[in-house]
DNA sequence: CTGAAAGCGCTTACAG
DNA sequence: CTGAAAGCGCTTACAG
């Protein structure tokens, strides 16, 4: 046990303390420092080099103050444990935070469980971010049309069919596409497609892509071969003996979390791969790495796509330009699992 | 393409505008809000009603500047791509923004890759966040060092023979010493253990468990089976052949990560567990659900010690006391891999 | 119980 | 090119 009892840190050297040393105002350094507004050269090369000698940090809370601005921006992450499984989260984190740290900003973190909006309108409210991120968009998003409304600036990792929202996302349909197309090229046509949510927006992006791919090989799709709701680990074993049963040539899965139950349960039930049923997946992640046979899948730049639409949301904030819609390329990688 | 028009969100209304239209001073709008000092009831009901019915939320880098607090807490977390895969620091994450949220703190997440200091001595110097938790330790790590010589509030995630730092952790020692006495105990004796980096404190801690454990009864450990440095996937496929070489006839792994890998090679050969080769995991993670045959693991539940620590955290920003050291529980779960 | 005033550490018109 | 002063929206001794 133990109390705080001295203040830590030491106590920092303000503005005023560096004007009063070098006899000029707080006004000179500030523009010294902030380099706006004209100052002769060599009163700001004082001013730069005493600070550098004495280490001035600047304390951002006043300066976030006199300018209203925070240098801060929020990310909402979904908080639902189906997600936190998957690396996409974090590698995009890893994105946004480089991004942000790149253009002076820092990110606060807001988890998402039961209420979407709570702490995203405090935080909006009481001027803790100067935009969001949203890294997980759903149909009818709350987050999205509460910043809406609020014309507050944000952007969504995510496709939205609404044009005002600045979004940027993997190409999820068009993947979904391509990777279905070869499928069926392959003389497949029994192929099975399994998502964990309808409600997510990529879900439906995924399923308009597959759908597409039937559409323009003259087919139709069976709907009985889709099931976009696979939620839970329990729910996997189900939906894939339901598709077993269906007598499914291929499986595609939505994600690679579904994928991992998949090939489980597969296991479990002696069917190999490719022999008896092919099986694909999204995001190509390194857990699936040493997996025999190798799964062909969709891989997507997870980091690639927080820096951008961090940089996007920095870049509309500081009042420049931006693409409405940015969409990303894809690879698709394909392994022995669909031979 | 747009240019940003508006000022975005409309202007909030102020501690000012409150007192004006109650005819009251500031001084008491504050103090209604705060509930610190003196104030009338009838007076702070007035106020209440007022800031209720008028949407006031109070700005807070105005209340940061003048109280010297910011309400952040900062996240340092790996940024690592070994680390991304595992869930055990989402988890800690969603526990960590819970705790804060509870006490009205957000957290801002500094990932960290090549240089661990810059981000995190930025943040302290420029008075963005009140205290920081450091998710993963390692020896001689520099973040800990760095603050405790800042003398600024900070956690570990994780052991540390210092028991000046405050320090939150599962008992990993204790943890893989009675997984690994389980073992022994079932006539076991080559055991192997395969970590990913010698350099993590955890590491470190869970080997001394394994050691403990030989030592009590009496045997000793053998070095040639221990790996502590399967870093990437790679690896693996190359640590288990050289175990198998070596006969050994059960493999802890000590994460799920490696434990994933692990298995695939396993397979891979045609080794089967538990017949020729007993297998064991740390975290229990979700992803090995309905694996076949379900595997023997350590189940720590990492959103608790986030919670934990955070809480611990603000308790000692907050002036209270608190333990120095706090060691969690773990479970033990003996499934079919290592019957 | 209540208020006037100073202060937190910056920025930024405005004036010179 | 430089400075005095006001302001950002709160809190907090101090005085009454």
């Amino acid at each position: 046990m133990t109390i705080l009892t001295e203040t830590p840190g030491s106590k920092s050297i303000t503005i005023a303390d560096v004007a009063e040393a070098l006899g000029v105002s707080k006004t000179t350094v500030s523009r010294a420092i902030s380099g706006k507004g004209r100052i002769g050269n060599e009163t700001r090369e004082r001013v730069m080099k005493y600070i550098e000698e004495h280490d001035y940090q600047p304390n951002m809370i006043a300066r976030s103050l006199a300018q209203s601005k925070t240098y801060n921006l929020a990310l909402s992450m979904p908080g639902n444990s189906k997600f936190l499984d998957s690396s996409f989260f974090q590698q995009c984190m890893l994105g946004i935070c480089k991004a942000a740290a790149a253009a002076d900003y820092d990110v606060v973190v807001s988890m998402v469980e039961n209420d979407p909006l709570s702490q995203l309108e405090r935080m909006v409210k009481n001027h803790k971010v100067d935009g969001v991120i949203l890294s997980c968009t759903w149909e009818d998003d709350v987050q999205a049309k509460f910043l809406k409304e609020q014309n507050f600036p944000f952007v969504t990792i995510g496709y939205s069919k609404d044009r005002e929202i600045i979004q940027v996302d993997h190409n999820h349909k068009e993947a979904c596409q391509e990777l279905t197309s070869i499928l069926l090229m392959k003389g497949l046509r029994r192929i099975a497609l399994l998502g964990s949510n309808k409600r997510v927006v990529i879900t439906g992006r995924r399923f308009a892509g597959y759908k597409r791919a039937f559409e323009k090989q003259g087919l139709t799709v069976d709907m009985e071969l889709v099931n976009l709701d696979v939620e839970d680990p329990g729910l996997a074993e189900n939906a894939v003996q339901d598709m077993l049963q269906k007598k499914v040539e291929c499986i595609i899965c939505m994600d690679d979390i579904i994928c991992y139950q998949v090939l489980n349960v597969l296991k479990k039930m002696n069917v190999s791969i490719p022999t008896d049923v092919r099986v694909a997946s999204f995001y190509n992640s390194s857990v699936l790495d040493n997996h025999a046979p190798a799964i062909t899948s969709l891989k997507f730049d997870a980091a690639h796509v927080g820096m951008v639409a961090c940089q996007t949301l920095v870049n509309y904030i500081e009042g420049q330009e931006v693409h409405h819609r940015t969409l990303l390329d894809y690879e698709v990688v394909l392994k022995e699992s669909t031979k």
